[in-house]
DNA sequence: AGGATTATTTACCGTGTAGTATAAATGTAA
DNA sequence: TTACATTTATACTACACGGTAAATAATCCT
């Protein structure tokens, strides 16, 4: 995970300078999407939130789809992102607690909007929009073929038991993820996911578990 | 939970006859707002779907909002619907593998559009349907207090171990199902969310089980 | 200073939206 | 047959949407 700087184009050396920071622009946008999702965003909204005219954000991000696709980058290269950092850690069970805990904190943090933009934007997302949808659900089957690959090199290092599925184990925590995203959406409380993810957490296998 | 037959203004006696089945065409309207969420369902995908013209909606219906409104009564009336059965169920343990399984076979139900029309509405919604919004949040804590009061009876009978909590236990369920409509909006199969299903009721308590 | 280049502002375009006014069509009741 | 009540179809309104053309402003390079 590279510390990108910049998600636009560069900044040219000639010319009229751009009169605002395209990064944090972006940082508006990307709350607005995740607040409101993609369809429920116009271009007003945008351009209220970042603080600048259409034709700028046109010039600086392309057009509405390709702008939110750039939020999404951002997203999920965010030093409070939780998915990537909790694929690390030294066992599976670990890497469901860290990922789980991490999302009763982060999708409930009041710093930004509640839940996630992925699963948001995907549901407000019409079908002229197919672009968009397409590109939301290959995130999430991305990050259930990562959780996947995970609980695979945890099994063959002996850190689960043999029978376990690393795919149900994946999709049952995909769901789970999914679901308090939903939750956090409709107003619960950092605690109420925190005793989701500990439930959670007893169906979880782990090493030397007669589950 | 009585048999209700229109969930619309009754027939009169007088004047020009109704050329359409008005239960049929709230049929169609539900399936089409299942499908495209609140706000991504236009008039014309309304009336098209429906067969009729656009005066005939509003005369027979009111507005969008509240065709919407009597389309969700419907999803929960409809004989196919597993949360209000599976609260019947005669042990704590066999709601929830009840509505578990339920929610796996209805959410995948290739009859219907995938998921679940009170999930999907409620993200693809603007803030200015806030009338929409706030009623499908409140079907959702309902939801989620019916499985509570469930959980403290069966606590109350002995069907579940003391120290349990029935608030955790309602936030989890709801949280999974939740996630399970997502997942079938994905597109998951049956019996992918059966898989779901399994793991989720390997956490939950049963009667003398240490837990 | 004087192009060249880029960003900003303002005003606009075509389209799709939710919702409605009006009048014709179709039935019942007297 | 006539009066009445209601639904139908057509056409329309006002507005918000995503996106853009044209002119102006600000900077760099020569």
């Amino acid at each position: 995970m590279p510390s990108v700087k910049s998600f636009a184009s560069c900044t040219p050396c000639i010319g009229r300078p751009r009169a605002f920071d395209i990064d944090a622009a972006l940082e508006k946008a990307l709350e607005v999407f995740w607040r409101k999702g993609y369809d429920g965003t116009s271009l007003t909204d945008l351009t209220d939130a970042m603080g600048i005219n259409k034709p700028s954000l046109y010039s600086a991000f392309g057009n509405k789809e390709q702008l939110f696709l750039k939020a999404i980058e951002l997203y999920e290269s965010r030093p409070c992102a939780f998915f990537l950092p909790a694929l690390e850690k030294p066992t599976a069970y670990q890497v469901a607690e860290h990922m789980l805990y991490g999302a009763a904190m982060n999708m409930t943090d009041t710093n930004h909007p509640q839940g996630c933009v992925i699963v948001h934007g995907a549901l407000s997302c019409s079908e002229a929009a197919s672009t968009v949808k397409e590109a939301l659900l290959s995130r999430r089957v991305e990050g259930e073929q990562k959780l996947r690959e995970r609980f695979k090199q945890a099994k063959a290092e002996g850190d689960l038991p043999a029978h376990v599925d690393p795919d149900v184990l994946a999709r049952y925590l995909g769901t789970v993820l999914q679901g308090m995203a939903i939750q956090a959406n409709n107003g619960a409380s950092t605690d109420d996911l925190r005793q989701v993810a500990a439930m959670t957490l007893q169906s979880f296998p782990r090493n030397n578990q007669i589950a």
